[in-house]
DNA sequence: TTATTAATTGTCACTTTTACATTTAATAAT
DNA sequence: ATTATTAAATGTAAAAGTGACAATTAATAA
């Protein structure tokens, strides 16, 4: 039996496999790929969007897909995402948060392949300047984006719910805001991610009453004759307040 | 080069996984083992537990660890945990939550692994009743327990604080209690997880409000002359109001 | 009958939440 | 210069929820 004359690699492979992990690993445990996917969300003042990007190898390739790749031998799943992001937007030391683990044995036709969703939140306007059109990504608005191969629908939707959640609890939108920003764009925020109207002079109270605002000299007056005065995140509160529980959506408890 | 000359079965097993991905997989990509470990939390009506067992196999053997094995071919991760865990505690049907993966590159001297953590809730009296010493699991107490294998001291840790923070928003504690439990048992188990004294009427008042206990004619007279009464869950209204978020530890907000 | 012990329950002050409409600051139009 | 326009900013009162506090009750044991 030479390697030349193999008619099935795979299960030469497996037979080595085998051997190999009763000298040196786990006794004949199988292995599989391990991949990361992301889910980026972005604010255009607007419209809560996603980033995704056209696939460009096989199965699917130029369908629409999250931004994901594999875990390479010397990273965590977490610097994977890192480094992914980084390749995909040009953005260092973005929001990251582990969604779940998507597992399901078929999940991938190819060959089995775990895949760590995370989500992501970026200002979309910083993501903007930097870009350069490699990756062919592209913003889609979240209730009218295109299908996704595989189980990144879910993945989708999922980090959705989980965005919400926390979104209801800790000031993780600010993320999506650029350095500077209104209560007005920050209460379109609010009801984009959850899909409800908030009234004005409640919310404008609830957010004061956080203390993670400074108000700021200058004004926008971009939305109206008026002007609405700028903000920024206090950012020292912002680190020590992030954990503690707040109540940032009304009728919080019957969600 | 022949199979029998073979110095280096790990090389060749790279070699081989090469040359495979390039025919029927995603090229050059590197395979890990994936496992997964459960946090099994429970409650003797006194204290907060965790399950361990004793490790079978090399390195670490007969060292203290989680719950744990790797996922085969024909299983998601999530269906792994409840086969593994029915296996080392005899229980279908046992809350499981995904935790979050492990995936630093040297958690497992051996062979790259990448681990789904997993928290469990389970009522102690229910696994007492079916345990058999196949396995040598045994109950410790969450702040008295041995020192861990790998990075499992780190799961424990992520995962208690877990269980606070899902415990103060949802009813999940009750899924450690019996089917019949009184309030002082309940005040208890919560003052456990959360580390904190908690004031008997306002705890009872707001478990009532709830709406989730049904008040039974029996009582529990094995802890006092007058005797407790016993609840039991409202299945339908815990099923219901399971993602509303509750508020049922004091002073939330400043955790 | 009394003592004992843990279970159960009530009140008040304070804070938070909700529902709801008017005033204000700037620009554009006359 | 006055007025119209538009979105930003702000106040108040009623209701619900929270936290801090101690007295009463139901059973058994002495």
């Amino acid at each position: 039996m030479t390697i030349n004359n193999l008619s099935n690699f795979y299960n030469l492979g497996k037979f080595l496999n085998a051997n190999r992990n009763a000298m040196r690993g786990y006794s004949g445990q199988p292995h599989y790929l391990v991949a990361v996917d992301c889910i980026v969300f972005g604010f255009d003042g607007e419209h809560l969007k996603i980033l995704l990007v056209k696939r460009g190898l096989e199965p699917e390739k130029d369908k629409w897909s999250l931004i994901g790749g594999f875990v390479a031998e010397d990273e965590s799943p977490d610097d994977a995402a890192n480094r992914i992001l980084k390749k995909n937007t040009g953005l260092e030391g973005i929001y990251l948060e582990q969604l779940q683990i998507y597992g399901e044995p078929k999940r991938d036709p190819i060959e089995r392949t775990l895949s760590v969703g995370y989500f992501a939140l970026i200002d979309i306007n910083k993501y903007q300047t930097q870009i350069n059109d490699d990756f062919h990504a592209e913003w889609f608005l979240i209730n009218d984006r295109p299908k996704l191969i595989f189980d990144h629908d879910k993945m989708v939707i999922d980090a959705r719910k989980k965005l919400r959640y926390k979104a209801a609890l800790h000031p993780i939108l600010f993320e999506m805001l650029p350095k500077k920003f209104t209560i007005p764009q920050l209460q379109i925020l609010f009801e984009e991610v959850n899909d409800t109207k908030i009234d004005t002079r409640n919310f404008s109270r609830k957010i004061s009453s956080t203390g993670l605002l400074i108000k700021l000299e200058e004004k926008d007056k971009s939305g109206s004759k008026k002007g609405a005065f700028y903000f920024k995140l206090d950012k020292k509160k912002y680190a020590a307040n992030f954990q503690a529980f707040l109540n940032l959506i009304p009728n919080l408890k019957s969600i």
